[in-house]
DNA sequence: GCCAAATATTTACGCATGTAAAAAATGGAA
DNA sequence: TTCCATTTTTTACATGCGTAAATATTTGGC
């Protein structure tokens, strides 16, 4: 026996007897409405079926307690870990949150940054394409509402509100660690399009002038194709190994999924990677991609404080949105990564 | 020099010079407006700033346009591959696709249910949890608009419009592929609570007992912490490998995540999984997850088409809001799975 | 340059709810 | 019982745009 369904405010008042404001301020939140009436309510919307309308409670309120949030990539863990962060701190936060994916096009990107404005979301935070992505959409959205990005900001933009990781410390660390540990590392980069990218670059090169060794970085030439990263790792290291080269080196990735690549190509040329193996070649990563306990070997990589990064985003962007944050200078914070020793290196 | 903001159509219609009905059906469809009036429009524009409201346009149309899209988990490739040809799909068609993940609570897909349901979507499309996911919210949202379950379903709700994968197919064909080339597998299998798995697990018993072999099903008892397959996998393999059983034998695993951990724990035991050594380990997944080709040995398993999968479910849920396909009994399509010999296997 | 057809504008109302101000009802204390 | 304070109801208007009907304008063909 399916409850008579109530399509508007209205008639749920005189179908349960209390009146349209009154429901309309028990929706928005019971504590505004008397406890004997909220009791009426509840026991009315037991006997009837009536969810408000999303659109029309949105259209006029002065703030919609809706934040939008932007990821480029959807078929990276790194990218969901994050995500699932923002989303809990912000259900945590009574928000709606509304995720969209730009899929590596700026033309998306733009779309969905249109929809945030024509949403008139409270804040957006984006974790931006990280390459080419389109800078004038990003400025835009900066221009018209409570703002922070995530995870990889263009060295052109650095008066935003930004949250991610201090790559200097952290790709100082491994690199730090791996040189302890062995001889030292090479970089294997990307195409110097990322903006991540290039910062664990150079601060792989700084460290290893730190510590005078001479930086080597390799894979830069090569042309990322589809997208995988872990195609790139495995074809730069399948040719180096297949000509002899870097095999008895330790090779640190521009990120986990390169180096889930360098290992399959070690794997297919009958290479070992490991700290254990004295002398021998060593693979490390960077960011702790949920998989890497299950590699073979275990990858030793830097992790990523994603959990951080998605909580501090959003209390970060709650703080613009309460204009608290809002009159100073653009507020920018960098976590920590922290080693994770595991077999690979 | 930042363009004047025009916040309501009403004023873009004085700012530009065109009325503002006409302004409404521009946006809509600019194919609805004479040519020239178009780039009257456009040039005006150009000129200002102005996006219509979002609410405001979904409040009133017969249509919203929108189409809710729920998954059950954001860390799994597998559903972020399925979202990505749903989106792809979607967007082809015109649509715009809200995305709700449930985080594997039925609390939270019931509030996205809600969600959906106050947006007037036109159709959702809801992969659910796949176990004990509340039954009821599919049952209401399937009474209230068109709706199509993807990937699994309950056997309690078999009146559903679903698109998934033919599990007796896919998987009876990897169990006859293993059959062939080695000893007859073991299933290891999963808690008995997930739809997919206990699918698969039936369609390995039959296909075992049509080949004349003993079935045999392990895993079920473990209890699954923190909802990793891949540490189930190796935890019932890690104990099974230190009393020396299975060592030499074909391991199906549900899926290839479960398989990550299985051969992770091989990997611990010194045990090499693969197709080309005689008599000895094999291990084989299902899903054909996309880091497969990179694991160690590389991954054997049966592909999913999550392609197809996706296209499909938009394509249907574009036919049952168009009403076209709503009169009849529920339209099932289950697509076949493909092998993907690989290494391990 | 005229007429019919296509297109645009005007006008008016609807959508489901937010919000504010004034009036009425309720509840508890003296 | 009366009065004050809190809460609810009434009333009225606002939100930004969809939509339909009537009217006005433009357009193309001859």
């Amino acid at each position: 026996m399916p409850k008579p369904r109530i399509k508007t405010m209205e008639d749920l008042s005189v179908a349960i007897g209390v009146s349209r404001p009154t429901l309309s301020r028990f929706f928005q939140d019971p504590a505004l409405v008397k406890a004997k009436t909220v009791a009426r309510i509840e026991a009315g919307l037991e006997r009837v079926e009536y969810v408000p309308n999303f659109f029309a409670t949105r259209l006029n309120r002065k703030t919609t307690g809706i934040i939008g949030v932007i990821i480029p990539y959807l078929n990276d863990l790194f990218f969901t870990k994050l995500l699932q962060s923002v989303e809990s701190a912000a259900m945590e936060a009574g928000l709606t949150v509304i995720t969209q994916c730009s899929h590596s096009d700026p033309a998306i990107e733009a779309r969905a940054a249109e929809t945030f404005m024509s949403m008139n979301v409270d804040g957006a935070l984006v974790a931006p394409l990280g390459d080419h992505s389109d800078q004038g959409v990003q400025m835009r959205l900066k221009s018209r509402l409570p703002f922070v990005m995530m995870d990889s900001r263009p060295k052109t933009l650095l008066d935003v509100d930004f949250v991610g990781t201090n790559h200097a410390q952290s790709t100082g660390l491994i690199t730090e660690y791996l040189c302890r540990v062995g001889p030292p590392p090479v970089f294997l980069a990307m195409p110097r399009v990322n903006f991540n990218a290039l910062e664990r670059e150079a601060a792989y090169i700084a460290e290893m002038e730190r510590m005078g060794f001479e930086p080597e970085v390799i894979g830069v030439e090569q042309v990322r194709e589809g997208g995988y990263f872990e195609e790139h790792g495995e074809a730069v290291l399948d040719e180096a190994f297949g000509q002899g080269r870097l095999t008895e080196r330790s090779i640190l990735c521009v990120n986990d999924r390169v180096a889930i690549g360098a290992i399959r190509a070690a794997a297919r040329h009958g290479l070992v990677p490991g700290r254990a193996a004295k002398g021998g070649l060593r693979i490390a990563g960077h960011d702790d991609y949920p998989l890497c306990p299950y590699l073979n070997p275990a990858l030793t990589t830097v992790a990523q404080n994603t959990d951080a990064i998605g909580k501090k985003a959003v209390s970060r962007i709650l703080q613009l949105i309460s204009g608290e944050g809002g009159g100073g200078a653009p507020e920018v914070t960098l976590f920590d990564g922290s080693l994770r020793l595991r077999e690979s290196a």
